[in-house]
DNA sequence: CCAAAGATGTTCT
DNA sequence: GAACATCTTTGGT
């Protein structure tokens, strides 16, 4: 299996997160290998983000964003579920891109199953806050890795999801004719292949 | 179809 | 004590 991306995850998580779309996270479950196609994300701007659970600084929560990129960060949200992150932009940003949607994929690269939402699609990949820092990008990822798109995708933008603060942020990023379930504008598509 | 309620870890006030 | 980057179940229209 390719271990090596093309993608940036040193650039801000408003770059990168349109770039995910379309990748795929491989994560392994003993022999068998999960495996999801991405198609809605979200950028955090660390310290720069009202909205980022970094934005005050590190806690022991969300250390990890704080560390260097191509590494998860996994939360429980609302004590129940948990939703998996990749850290983005250089060491001390804090910036990361959240996996809110995406395909299930069988050994053949065919969908097999919508993952709406980022406790289901964690959840589904058997991430749990263990694999908070977890690399998932280079030479030395162990159970998870990242694979860059292999083919442009359609992307659309909106505000992002059950915030309470920077909601209007246009930094929800959507393949277009997919998103998860909930509530939010209709995406506006930005960018075609 | 949509709205409301409930579960409950981490962080903040 | 309250808020929160969520999801499921239940009950209404």
């Amino acid at each position: 299996m390719a271990r090596l991306t093309t993608l940036d995850l040193a650039a801000p998580a408003e770059d990168v997160a349109p770039r995910l779309l379309g990748a795929v996270l491989v994560v392994a479950d003993g022999a068998a290998r999960r495996r999801v196609r991405l198609v809605e994300v979200e950028a955090y701007g660390g310290r720069r983000d009202p909205a980022s659970h970094a934005y005050r600084g590190p806690t022991p929560r969300c250390a990890v964003m704080f560390g260097p990129p191509g590494r998860l960060y996994v939360y429980r949200s609302y004590g129940v579920h948990w939703c998996a992150n990749v850290v983005t932009g250089p060491s001390g940003d804090a910036s990361a891109v959240l996996l809110r949607a995406g395909e299930a994929l069988d050994t053949r690269g065919r969908p097999v199953a919508a993952l709406r939402g980022p406790g289901l699609l964690t959840r589904y990949l058997g991430l749990t806050g263990s694999d908070s820092g977890a690399l998932v990008a280079g030479a030395r990822a162990r159970r998870a890795w990242l694979l860059a798109p292999t083919a442009p995708v359609d992307v659309a933008v909106t505000g992002r999801v059950g915030l309470t603060r920077e909601q209007e942020r246009p930094w929800r990023f959507v393949i277009a004719g997919h998103r998860a379930a909930g509530p939010g504008p209709r995406p506006v598509r930005v960018a075609p292949a």
